[in-house]
DNA sequence: ATATTAGTGTTGCAGTTGCAACACTTTACA
DNA sequence: TGTAAAGTGTTGCAACTGCAACACTAATAT
């Protein structure tokens, strides 16, 4: 994921936060972030720290939808979030809070070091739509079995490799695809039997897969 | 959704496109307009005609992902569309084709126009981000019953109303919902003799809704 | 006006999934 | 180091869902 100060010396990010009017807010762990800001669009980026995107199910589960680090990016809007979604510091975090208008109302500026910014948040955008995209054609597979293929093509193709390293656990795995734990560790436990796949703990490797000519 | 030309004359329009090396094709009914651009990414934007993203799933069965007419944009990238997924055209369509690269490029620019249209394609982003952020919000329910019941408060919630009018047909709300057209209907009708909802054609009541405080 | 096609609603059934309960392993940390 | 907490794998079962088959209605075209 691109870096929101790539290529933006320490100086001009000075300037540039400054020009934005933005506020570097600190939140304690386990506090929430979005609590503060119901009622304006922002993007934030975070300082120093860690930060959660949170959903509550009905029954009361917690999923971790996204975590994000230094310098990663989130958008927030009035409409989207409500109830049972909320993004907290899992840390003591420092963040940069710019309000969304004030990013558009500086587009006419022509400072260097602002459009280098725009370049960035325009990757950044970009990288998180097709990031979305990717996860929607997830979970528009009607089983089990055929999301969590779905994800290991996703993940081969864009590695090039037949061997997958999972970058988080089988829960979150499970959070991910939006199925239960156990019923994917059953289909996962079943393509091993078929000899499509083998694991190793977080390694998965791609045995044969006609779809993709494997 | 934001018209990406939105507050740019004509004459600035033409300006614009030729900075941006833009070329305007023509593509004839039922088409593929993915075909063309493996290789590159590309922001598209439909200047007459109609466009569909099309999945094809594992039986044949091919479902509508979005529709797109005049003016309306759609971004493509090399690792997110393959083999099940093409972007077709409904009708014969004139399309305007950027490279994305040449977008990025540009951001020094200071003339007005192309601020403008960063500021329009920025504003789209951001409405594409958080769009897709409701339909994963949707998808992540583990149930028919709850995706719809999700479906139905994001929609009551940005009318601000009890009365769902739906955009297409039950069919396609199926398809959004990524469940099976009959299941919905089933589940649908249960709503309805439960007291939840009333429905009159495309029209949805919502009657009472314990979490929303309705 | 009528034939054809597209959309809607119902239901049985088999296959899939969530959930609960459990055993076991790994990790975190006092 | 030892103990609690977190993660993993298995299985039975009830609930949910996709699919097929069907009837009916609405929309469209000739």
């Amino acid at each position: 994921m691109q870096n929101a100060f790539h290529n933006i010396s320490t100086n001009n990010k000075k300037k540039l936060l400054s020009l934005l009017e933005s506020k570097v807010t600190h939140f304690t762990k386990n506090s929430s972030i979005l609590n503060n800001y119901t009622n304006e669009n922002i993007v934030g980026i975070i300082e120093e720290g860690t930060v959660q995107l949170i959903k509550t199910a009905d029954n009361g589960n917690r999923t971790i939808i996204q975590e994000l680090s230094t310098n990663e990016v989130f958008t927030t809007d009035v409409n989207t979030f409500f109830n049972d979604t909320d993004i907290i510091a899992l840390e003591d975090s420092k963040i940069i809070i710019i309000d969304y208008d004030y990013i558009i109302e500086n587009l006419d500026n022509n400072k260097d070091y602002f459009n280098q910014f725009i370049k960035n948040l325009f990757v950044i955008m970009n990288e998180k739509i097709l990031e979305k995209n990717e996860r929607i054609q997830i979970l528009t597979k009607k089983t089990i079995r055929n999301k969590f293929l779905e994800y290991l093509n996703l993940q081969s193709r864009s590695k090039g490799s037949r061997n997958i390293y999972l970058p988080y656990n089988y829960k979150d795995l499970a959070d991910y695809l939006a199925v239960d734990r156990t019923a994917l560790a059953r289909e996962i436990s079943i393509l091993k039997k078929e000899g499509f796949i083998e694991t190793k703990g977080k390694k998965i490797t791609i045995l044969f897969d006609k779809k993709n000519k494997f």
